[in-house]
DNA sequence: GTGAAAGCGCTAACAT
DNA sequence: ATGTTAGCGCTTTCAC
């Protein structure tokens, strides 16, 4: 590995010149930087950032876990990252929790050990267990949170406004006329899911003569499947259905299908994630978007001020969801 | 940060002492092991891998680059890897080429300032300068490729068979009594598409009375859409089509049914890849499984053997694609 | 089984 | 504008 020493022996040059060349430090001659550009091409030269790092205390690393990274609205978010700290000199490493606790602190630990600069993490599902992520905190490394975020003060964190998407949701099937409606609704404890809960049922609040069902799947798809069949049966007046992702409404389309119940006829259906596949089925599936590339590109853009102004207190910024009308939730047909 | 001298002041002990036990060192007493542990515990301490690394020369880092990570196939040879990585003390760091040669080689370079001990990766679609691949190669970084591999001599590679996997699924469209075949191709310049393409024929060879039909799509798939209804307008007798991916199959499944043609009653359909939505489809798609995880566990393997005995020449692995029938190549319906 | 000391490749005072 | 020098936190001979 060819490294600054060599540059130095070639040019004739000190370390420290040659070192300044490559962290763009002003104080060099254009003369002195050409030659050292010219040695580095010769013996392509890598800079060694481990070494760089060891030394100056930046390791110009930014670690990034998300609970899966197959996934249209994460993996959204992560090329919103990218995009932002593409050109200012940061490296992303990613990590995927997998919904699991344990996954998620291995994956902070490594984070720690490798010296990042700076954490953006959305946090798994399964994580009720915060002193990791405090540890974190303390430890001075900055800290961004996305979508789904703890329950802790004086954080960063970067949002949707789920609430809003819940509402929005649920508005636009009461203004398709539907008069029973249901929710399936994920886990309740998750920041996320809890507040489209409250947004549908905040829609509903108020207005005469609706009646709903709520159904908080947390389990197999099989088990899912069966306990939507048994909710139908029971409740055969539904006429309104609000999925808290695209994934399971894309589900209950194939549920509904199997049991001979015509959506958007007798049932209309909303999703939520606008996921790539939503607009490709049939009928195509009415949505929430989440906005997942700005957020990846506020997420990122909040930890690089912070890695500037080292201390400019916490920041908070939450993101509207945008209501996407397709086939799935209308009378008419379109 | 706490580090290995504060461990040695609290235990009495020398650094290099405190070192071996971080380091499974079988020379340290039980004793004074215990002591480091428990010191170690009590200030948090957490290894400084930059450090390290740059007194070792290893990294303990392995770089990964995939086209997009928002991808079935994709993150399941992620998720395989991890699996095999996870317990050898190894951390992955993953990097998106988003098809691009650019991304590609700044990719690359990141991984050889960071000082990978490994990499492993699938070339983009665009890539066709090897020349960054080869100075890699020739920079002693082992390299393992899988799935899309580049055209080189003596390289380590896990790749599907995927002239297989074209061969059974047309000969499964021949099974199920087509005569007239679509093959929905992707860029035949690229390795995996190629070899479907080869495979696809081959089958038709030999059988007589089969026509066949090849549209090379590589465009928007606005466009390709255009190019494809043109196609069944030209050629209405088309009754099996073989589209090189699930999400063509998709576009496909939609396309039809906007024209009206009945699938698998007219036209039956198979695509490949095994996508996470092409059983949830309707019909749903058969397909060809490219085991994925699988993939990815041979190719970390091969890695980290290659880690352990420095030379043992390029090792080449080549997986089976396995048939999944679904509803939509099957007369018969199920 | 443990310690002393050199040094990995680079950066950042400080000096000139 | 350039050079000298110390040292980041750890590993690794070599000695005992």
């Amino acid at each position: 590995m060819a490294g600054i020493k060599e540059i130095s022996k070639i040019t004739g040059l000190s370390l420290a010149t040659v070192s300044r060349v490559f962290n763009n430090s002003s104080l060099v001659s254009p003369k002195t930087r050409a030659k050292v550009m010219k040695a580095a091409a010769s013996i392509d030269y890598q800079p060694n950032i481990m070494a760089a790092s060891l030394r100056s205390g930046k390791s110009k690393i930014i670690g990034v876990v998300v609970p899966e990274v197959n996934n249209y609205f994460f993996s959204g978010i992560i090329n919103g990252i990218e995009q932002i700290v593409s050109d200012s000199g940061y490296n992303i490493i990613i990590s995927q929790s997998h919904e699991s606790q344990e996954k998620e602190n291995e994956a902070l630990n490594s984070f720690l050990k490798l010296q990042v600069d700076g954490i953006l993490i959305s946090i798994s599902k399964e994580t009720t267990d915060f002193s990791s992520i405090q540890k974190i905190i303390k430890s001075n490394v900055p800290v961004v949170f996305f979508d789904r975020v703890p329950d802790l003060k004086n954080i960063n964190s970067v949002t949707l406004n789920d609430y809003k998407g819940g509402y929005m949701a649920t508005e636009h099937l009461l203004n398709e006329n539907c008069k029973n409606l249901l929710h399936i609704s994920g886990d309740s404890k998750v920041s996320i899911f809890g507040e489209r809960q409250k947004g549908f049922l905040d829609a509903i609040l108020n207005k005469n003569s609706i009646e709903y069902t709520i159904v908080e799947l947390t389990s197999s798809i099989e088990m899912d499947r069966e306990i939507l069949k048994k909710t139908f049966e029971t409740n055969p007046k539904i006429d309104g259905i609000f999925a808290y992702g695209d994934e399971m409404g894309l589900h209950v389309l194939n549920l509904l299908k199997e049991l001979h119940i015509d959506i958007p006829g007798k049932v209309k259906l909303i999703g939520f994630g606008n996921a790539n596949f939503s607009g490709l089925t049939q009928p195509k599936i009415s949505t929430v978007d989440q906005e997942c590339s700005q957020m990846g590109e506020l997420t990122a853009t909040l930890l690089l001020n912070t890695l500037k102004n080292s201390k400019s207190g916490p920041k908070t910024k939450v993101l509207s969801p945008r209501l996407i009308v397709r086939e799935s939730s209308l009378s008419t047909k379109v």
